[in-house]
DNA sequence: GCCAACGTTGGC
DNA sequence: GCCAACGTTGGC
């Protein structure tokens, strides 16, 4: 099984939003950039990624799973474009901020830290394990 | 609101 | 195929 990050605006779509849609999930639309694209479509149902609030908050705030592999984005007719459908798992009991990652030293390698415009990134299991540290699970 | 970083587009 | 121009993202 593998790790992600997936960056959302919570004024666009938060944390929240994700929780109201329930165990049937929300297709994760709207991606025009060709390496995040490629992230999903390396992505398996049962994966797990991490919920990620970018200009306010500016931090990890829950898990969410992957219900359903890469599929046509139904936002847009471009076929090049394509995307995964996600769920809310569990909120995180302390959420794990961006200045965090940036002073924890097995952090520093993640994409969030170095690739801060990527919105849809990997996480290996080493971050992973650390960041469920640092929020306490 | 500004600006740096980055990706994409389009002219040549 | 290069590179300048432009648009977008996201931290500050």
């Amino acid at each position: 099984m593998a790790y992600w990050l997936f960056k959302s605006e919570p004024d666009v779509f938060g944390w929240d939003d994700l929780v109201a849609k329930g165990d049937q999930g929300e297709e994760w639309d709207g991606v025009r950039n060709y390496q995040a694209r490629n992230n999903m479509r390396e992505m398996k149902k049962g994966d797990l990624g991490l919920f990620y609030h970018s200009n306010q908050g500016k931090e990890a705030v829950g898990i969410c799973e992957v219900v359903a592999e890469a599929h046509p984005d139904s936002t847009t007719d471009d076929s090049r474009w394509e995307c995964v459908d996600v769920k809310a798992v569990r909120p995180l009991p302390r959420p794990v901020s961006l200045e965090q990652a940036k002073v924890e030293p097995r952090l520093k390698d993640m994409a969030l830290v170095n690739n801060t415009r990527l919105s849809v990134q990997p996480v290996t299991d080493a971050e992973w394990a650390v960041v469920m540290e640092l929020a306490g699970l």
